[in-house]
DNA sequence: CACTGTGAATGCATTCACAGCG
DNA sequence: CGCTGTGAATGCATTCACAGTG
């Protein structure tokens, strides 16, 4: 059940699947075509076929995949299936409280074992059953809670510092939420998220489907 | 200086430019090569170049690219120079209130003109300079403010609905944060951002980089 | 039949490699 | 020289299209 590669854009499908499965194991579907699946998700159907054959074979010709199967077979995949993972939330910031408090890492096995903050204001507190700890004792804490996963949600400039602080506590992913690019040794799996991109791509793809300038808005007013 | 067709990867990677020229700048460099600018951004110097050569000419053979020549081009190609778009943030949870937090926007002539919630604790408050609406009235607000850029940081739950009401307002491109696909008609731009596929993708690349299970943390307690 | 699984074909994106230029 | 700009080559990812199957 082990194929040697398997294409990025795939993985980031996979979850995908999981959870489009997980809502049709609700509504009581037994079977669903590659079809189907495909529909709700927006892929082409041949696209979900081929993800999923990367891993093994699965489905029943005449008939697709056996939903709650398929979906136990994906999160063993995925490796979040009866197993967990120690996270830990580096800035507890608007964003950092978003991603704390948001249950489908908790349904997943993603669970944060810690969350540190700089800002005094902040230390101590309890948000989703976890106490904020001082920004001083992430390696120590990463260690000591056998961290796997890392977080950063802080501010740009001291991004890479946390990133340093994190893999010498022993991490092995991190993802990174500051806009700003963060680097570690290969050995750790490091992964860039700008969520500012997203909206940035807008402006560009719509500044170019209509030539024209938009309304003006109610007096272009700058800054606050 | 409009060609046809650019990778959307390209795209994505024209803000970073923008952003690291902008650094630059500050540091007062006056030209960047495409290797030293790929070594900050972690690409090749190939890929700068090709993306680059997408929109013209910009470099000098032996020097680079003149650091503030460059920065201003490609805010001009970005749609984000001397040019305002009006942003609508529907949901100021914790998501919503780090974007609306966040400086970087504001910079990008990316202004948040709107703030609508459901939750009448929230609705009322002034948040960076914004009063927060009620959910109700967004259809409405998106008209009179001419809103171009719709963003759903709200509960997957209601997020199609929320769709729905900023496309019946007239906007022309939707940043979805909600962990649920939405859909519009193809005049309206979508994409769907799901941030918390990045630590589900971190947990698919550890188990499978050592086969082996993890340190059991301190005694795999599940739920809270 | 309705559907899977997959070679083969196509379409994107990245990288190579080098001619040409300041 | 050092560096750009770009054809040509390579490498991924998606889609086509269909033989094979319950």
């Amino acid at each position: 059940m082990i194929p040697r590669h398997i294409p990025d854009a795939c993985v980031e499908r996979l979850s995908l699947y999981v959870r489009e499965l997980a809502h049709l194991e609700e509504q009581r579907v037994g079977f669903v075509s590659s079809r189907h699946l495909a529909q709700h998700l927006g892929f082409t159907d041949a696209q979900v076929r081929r993800d999923l054959s990367y891993f093994g074979q699965f489905g029943t010709s005449g008939r697709g995949y056996e939903v709650s199967r398929l979906r136990t077979t994906l999160r063993d995949i995925l490796g979040i299936n009866g197993r967990v993972w120690n996270v830990a939330l580096v800035g507890v910031g608007n964003l950092g409280s978003a991603l704390l408090a948001y249950q489908g890492f908790r349904q997943r096995g993603l669970l944060f074992r810690v969350a540190v903050e700089a800002n005094p204001r902040i230390i101590g507190r309890t948000i989703e059953g976890l106490t904020v700890s001082p920004a001083k004792q992430l390696g120590a804490l990463a260690r000591t809670h056998h961290i796997q996963i890392g977080i950063i949600a802080v501010p740009a400039e001291v991004a890479q510092r946390v990133c340093d602080q994190l893999v010498a506590g022993g991490v092995r992913a991190i993802v990174n939420f500051a806009p700003a690019r963060v680097e570690a040794p290969p050995r750790v799996r490091v992964r860039n998220v700008d969520v500012a991109i997203e909206l940035e791509m807008m402006a560009f793809y719509l500044s170019r489907s209509n030539g024209a300038a938009p309304p003006p808005a109610q007096g272009v007013e700058q800054e606050r």
